[in-house]
DNA sequence: TAGATTGTTAATCGATTAACAATC
DNA sequence: TAGATTGTTAATCGATTAACAATC
């Protein structure tokens, strides 16, 4: 196991997982690549090509064993292995990824969240505290947190960025629709939602094109 | 204009967008495709290749207008032709969206929300209307909605999206972390998260192992 | 004119798919 | 044994990058 990986492939693997945590194990011990690449639309070969980098193989005319792939894949993105995070801006969003449970399964743990807006600070709903800003550095050296997340405005979005560099995080997840700009070996992963959105209405456009 | 355009060209195009609407217009009127590239962490031949797709050129040694290339993507994206949506699942995420301001200059508007609790039905916050899910068949057949959003939990998410294929939907936009399956013809974008924490997490692993 | 910048064609690179050997 | 399924090596495909001609 554990040999090179595309980022296609390591972007695929959640996908792999969820579903076979969706089946339940106790009626099928295992399964093909065939039907796992059937189940979501993936070609059989390339399962197999994704499988081989996290997995220590199947058996012909067997199949994977489930629950090993489960581990395995689990294992190969870090899942068994929490990291801790900080969340800026509680805001609609913000509140929504704070109270989101699934994250924990994903080895996210959110362990407070930060607001400029003293109003908004106190106790959330989903039980983590809101602290002001000033308290980051403190917290996150302290902690040794190493992700932080940005859900804040787009206008406030890079000088937050800059907040959570100067408080040692290493990684930042952003939602903000803008570029941001980090020092070299800090790490910056962009959800952009706008993408999806282009490809989405790029794809309509093209179906209305066909249907005429 | 209107070449070809490959799925992350299509994909980078807004991120081009976001930053040259961030840029004063008054004190540049042109950019070279080398400043945009720089600025966002692309190359400059990739810029022009993106930019070819979509306008009708820069001229050699001014570079490209900067008020004509946020015309000329916009209208390739369809942001200057609004398309309706309804969202179904009126939870944290589902609100969020609901509220978020951005969507309408990206070519979205959410026209109403659905959600089978009834509790939550009433006017949101945002100030549209949050419909049991009986109502959706005919709401979207009589304002011809074309986009579905899915912001229920994974359980429930596939008879959600059974219901909106149902209700004359053309593309369905889901966010709730399972695969979904719809018929030949309607189309199925995943805003998958657990990807992009896959990504990041894989990065920061390699990063400390780099650090050792 | 000279030089900066565009746009296109060709080369490279990486990911997917096909072919096929290995094996349970 | 025969056949299903795995795993790997080679071929294809698509996207990026390099080279260079065109032009303002």
């Amino acid at each position: 196991m554990s040999k090179s990986i595309s980022i296609q492939a390591l972007q695929r693997l959640p996908l792999y997982l969820q579903y076979l945590k969706s089946m339940s194990l106790e009626k099928e011990t295992n399964i093909s690549a065939k039907t796992l690449g059937n189940a979501l639309g993936f070609g059989e070969i390339q399962v197999r090509k994704d499988l081989a980098a996290v997995s220590d193989g199947g058996k012909p005319k067997v199949g994977y064993c489930s629950a090993d792939l489960i581990k395995d894949i689990e294992s190969f993105l870090g899942y068994d292995n929490v990291s801790d995070a900080v969340l800026v801006g509680a805001g609609k969003l913000g509140k929504a990824l704070l109270s989101y449970e699934g994250f924990n399964a994903y080895g996210l743990n959110i362990v407070a969240a930060f607001d400029s807006d003293a109003e908004k600070c106190g106790t959330d709903e989903s039980g983590k505290q809101i602290l002001p800003i000033d308290k980051m550095d403190n917290l996150c050296r302290r902690m040794k947190i190493e992700i932080g997340i940005i859900a804040v405005p787009a206008a406030q979005a890079q000088s937050v960025c800059d907040i959570l560099v100067q408080s040692g995080i290493e990684a930042i997840w952003n939602f903000a629709p803008t570029h941001l700009t980090v020092p070299q070996g800090v790490i910056l992963k962009n959800e952009i939602m706008a993408a999806s959105l282009a490809v989405l209405s790029k794809s309509l456009t093209e179906r209305k094109r066909q249907l005429q």
